[in-house]
DNA sequence: CTCCCCTCGGGAACCGGTTGCCATCGTGTT
DNA sequence: AACACGATGGCAACCGGTTCCCGAGGGGAG
């Protein structure tokens, strides 16, 4: 009968304190550990707890002024693999720095952001990180900028993850990585094979993360003189199922082009099997590139040719910078470089 | 001056008080919406509030008994796509039934789920529901009663989604579905297209996913009056690596056989590669399924058969059992069924 | 032997809300 | 015109902790 005796649920600090004959304040001392009590009180204390299987309530001990912190995160789509890269270094970070991690799913629905936003604010969340591009337009940083003010004024703050960044004087964090870089490398890369007619399979025009690597695109044509034709230019977004339909039409249509280079490594995929589905062989008839290194990159066939986005890091960098635990990073916009990893997916121009 | 003029950060509602002229008990009526206020001493007190931007604070109504309440998952890697995807079924469910969402990743590390669900229990949260599979060990059934009954005795309420259930008796809903069923009609299927020796490309021999599948492969055998070579059972993890490294071995060592079923279709990723690089086809010289049915299946070339599982909404089953919804499944153990689903991957055994 | 200081533990205020209970005020009724 | 009753809103207790402040012993030093 000594063992366990508790019966119905959450005992509270005053349960404990009766039980070892104690003051709570006696019990909350034994339970935070500096304070100086007397091994015997300590003792029974403890034994008052192990009996009634007390833990003390955290959401008291936040109101108290002593909780675990907690940071949020919001993002449209756990499903999506880089998405999900992402979140597994927010959350990682945020475990090692003794945070909790609320999470959030937006399935892009803006009203949901906003609102849920607005709860992190009433739960005195350390930081919100918004992760995932987004549409740039005026009401999107006008609403940003109204959740990061609010944000601020009550001692959080907004972390932008791979986002647009608002105009300046904003209470806000940005780490963004080099869209237009990576696609300008690629894009340069698959040039350089000799290919003239290269298709660009990208996503949303209001989006930037798909704005920038268009300008990657672009940007590596003219660098080489060249003007790369408009009907080249497709949009879609960066589903698989854009790019298995975008490619097919393409295809239907006879657009003329040796290489196809698609906004993300879920497109590449869908083109990929638009392309295997017409007969056509990748790289012998047709090269292809993606974008994001996706693990999966590596097991299409051919091995997916693509850039790497260091999404991990991101995450991590976002809830260090956020958290302030980089005192030597002053600057709150920060821009993580990307490469592109070669495999065998582009091939040189009239070389099966 | 009207507009706005916080200054910094959280005022208290005595502070909306003050400046409503009011008392604070009257501000808490008026925010909450149902008990009789003037229209007068309304509009005052809300203008205040927007002039303070009030938000009350989501612990102190937590202590108070009218917070949001709060979930809890636990899984071992967001970055998996079936955990991925189970995850995501969880978020909305949760997010539709009003609760907030706590998300921890464990990388594995036993202590860490220990450690983050007895956080879980001080946070008083609603449930926490423990996603993907295990090792069935003693260690393990004792571990998860532990905390089955520590979550019980708090109100709370422990769920296991896709892993092992503890022995009768245990406070706890398991949520399952049918990994042996699966790998059972998959590979009833395979065997039906005139293959004699499928290789299996299996997981860790202790983990209870990994040996519910192998058992399907082994009844399906059975069912057929055939008895599997014990050389083509090979074990591994669930990882993309895993099977790339099992299919080189399995290819160098020229064990025979003219089928192989992975144990997932992240391990059947790299055995596909595995198998290119050998330069074999597929389906051609060699049959190959996978399980889990994730998005990319499609896009691997040949597209993969493979099981489908239902990870989204066993995510959302997890969340509305733990969470009672639904009165007419007293049953706390739910079994969900899986499909296969036949692509190209698979073909009959002596036509090319 | 007395004095002082240090150790230990209790009471009460506080964190920021909610809500039961009661006093007050205005108005409709007889 | 007096009475009753409903609409309002304040006081204080409470949720479950933490911590400041202070008093009561006990032991060592003078």
């Amino acid at each position: 009968m000594t063992r366990k005796s508790e019966d119905a649920g959450r005992s509270t600090i005053r349960d404990v304190a009766a039980r070892a004959g104690v003051s709570a304040s006696t019990v909350s001392r034994v339970l935070g550990g500096v304070y100086p009590v007397s091994s015997a009180t300590r003792t029974r204390v403890m034994r008052a707890v192990r009996d009634l299987d007390y833990v003390a309530d955290a959401r008291a001990k936040a109101v108290a002024g002593v909780g675990t912190p907690t940071l949020a995160f919001v993002l449209e789509d756990i499903t999506g693999p880089s998405f999900a890269h992402m979140a597994h270094g927010v959350e990682r970070e945020a475990r090692r720095l003794g945070h909790l991690c609320l999470v959030c799913t937006t399935e892009g629905d803006v009203q949901h952001e906003v609102e849920f936003v607005e709860m992190m604010r009433a739960q005195r969340a350390a930081a919100v990180i918004l992760v995932g591009g987004s549409a740039d337009t005026i009401e999107y940083r006008e609403r940003t900028r109204r959740m990061a003010d609010s944000l601020a004024s009550a001692g959080s703050r907004l972390v932008l993850c791979g986002r647009p960044p608002l105009g300046p004087g904003a209470p806000v964090t940005v780490i963004e990585y080099d869209n237009e870089g990576g696609a300008y490398a690629l894009v340069a890369h698959v040039l350089t094979q000799g290919h003239q007619r290269v298709l660009f399979l990208g996503g949303a025009s209001d989006h930037t993360t798909a704005q920038g690597r268009e300008r990657g695109y672009l940007a590596a044509h003219r660098a080489r003189g060249l003007d790369p034709d408009p009907a080249l230019l497709l949009h879609g977004d960066f589903t698989r199922d854009s790019g298995h339909r975008l490619m097919r039409e393409a295809l239907k249509e006879g657009l003329d082009f040796t290489a196809v280079v698609a906004a993300t490594d879920m497109v590449a995929a869908g083109a990929l099997t638009a392309l295997h589905e017409a007969g056509l062989d990748v790289p012998g008839d047709v090269s292809l590139a993606g974008y994001d290194d996706i693990p999966f990159a590596r097991d299409l066939h051919p091995a997916l040719t693509t850039v790497h986005v260091p999404y991990e890091e991101l995450g991590r960098l976002a809830v260090r910078t956020a958290l302030g635990r980089t005192p030597e990073t002053t600057d709150d916009h920060l821009l993580l470089g990307t490469h592109v990893v070669v495999r065998d997916s582009v091939g040189r121009v009239g070389q099966a």
